[in-house]
DNA sequence: GGCGCGCTATGACGGCCGTCATACGCGGGC
DNA sequence: GCCCGCGTATGACGGCCGTCATAGCGCGCC
């Protein structure tokens, strides 16, 4: 087990485990402890990191790529967030000690760094300013989940869609030829599952913005030429 | 400030924190310290204890009755939750030092003890699973929470409604004259903002349920006669 | 190449439900 | 008593959107 293989492994979680704001702050020892035991995960789009009810034995942090959680529920699924570069994902199933209430779904190629369960609490227990972190966290899920539910009742589709694409934007938007650029892939479906739709009514928007160009379709990629068009028609003020 | 009244105060005061599991595990000495600090206040029907924005300065728990968390969100409100006897409200706006998201009215005759924010942070710093039962606390309102969001995208405003009372006849129903018993008032308009809809519609639908005898509305209670029948439409197995 | 599959696209239709209008009972205030 | 406001109730109407059907297109696979 030892050798070049070896070093190459840990180089690689060493350089993993540094990107990572959560580990920013802990003293060397630390982090060393943590790499020692740590394990690198490669997805492709559409691998499955877990599905709802799995046990929640390992915290894992997403190194590189986006990552999904979809609730399975009756017919059609529903896609409850987005994990970016440097996010925990399950974090609070982990804590909770409970399977996980939802899948987790790569949506582009990724690494993710898992992190044993029981490795997990000793360091919860000797920096006891991570979970402030956790609760932090927590807080911002479930603010992000009750606007998504106010957008679902008092919102149409239209309007839904626009208030999915605004706050792409803003997370992960760059200024870039034409308009902001947001450089992810996302199929047709899962943006229905994003703001609670069926594919047919997510298609007939998209298509209608493409038309009109508020919003274009690339390859990876989706353009905004003006976000204010896009504001608009989130609040309601216009059609698209 | 001494002499009975001073009493009568400390008396009422220590009995509301016996009533709170939140401080049953908790030495003598740290719940005298609590006592010492801690206010009651006492609300009537529609009471506000605050409204979305106001700072988040202290901790308050509710000693008796009931209180719902209000959204108020371009024209039409929202209740995200309610909180019932013995549960911490709004304590994540008090651990993040935030102004409250969302404002709290009291839904019927309360009250409800507070501890100023300072008082409980150095609370949580001696008893780090304080923090663990907050934690808890929350994964019970994401979870909650994604379930609305879930039945408020594939249901119909009957099985909505449904499901809503299936889920207080689970928290607060007690068995009595003519089947499960809810004993608490809540108005047509309250009912729609808690399965997001409008009155006119939960108004249809709870006078048909009251023709045909699934659910009936009395003087500040609800009486379901047959869970199963509710179950039914809540899974869209039938009509009401 | 041919085939199948997944994704995108578009039209037709129907129904749930939001909106508006109206009405009624009840309690409070003067 | 009278009026007014509030909660409840019910009907009419219209539109958004979910459902179903159909089709084109790109791509992997044999």
């Amino acid at each position: 087990m030892l050798g070049p293989m070896s070093e190459l492994r840990t180089e690689r979680i060493h350089a993993a485990v540094c990107t990572l704001p959560m580990f920013r702050a802990l003293p060397d020892a630390d982090r060393a402890r943590i790499e020692a035991i740590a394990t690198l995960r490669e997805l492709r789009r559409g691998d499955v990191l877990w599905n709802a009810g799995d046990a929640a034995d390992a915290l894992t942090l997403i190194v590189k790529g986006r990552v999904k959680i979809v609730r399975h529920g009756g017919g059609a699924d529903m896609i409850l967030e987005i994990f970016s570069q440097g996010e925990p994902v399950g974090a609070v199933a982990v804590y909770n000690r409970m399977p996980y209430p939802a899948s987790a779904i790569a949506l582009e190629p990724a690494t993710v760094l898992q992190i044993p369960a029981r490795d997990y609490f000793a360091l919860l227990e000797r920096h006891p300013d991570l979970s402030r972190t956790l609760i932090a966290e927590m807080t911002r899920l479930y603010t992000s989940l009750a606007r998504k539910l106010e957008a679902s009742r008092s919102q149409r589709v239209e309007a839904r869609v626009a208030q999915l694409f605004l706050s792409l934007a803003e997370r992960m938007g760059r200024e870039g030829e034409g308009g902001t650029v947001i450089a992810m892939t996302l199929s047709r479906q899962e943006v229905a599952e994003m703001v609670g739709t069926t594919v047919e009514s997510s298609i007939r928007v998209l298509s209608r913005w493409g038309r009109s160009g508020v919003l274009v379709t690339g390859q990876e990629r989706f353009v905004i030429p003006s976000l204010d068009a896009l504001r608009a028609i989130a609040e309601g003020r216009v059609e698209g």
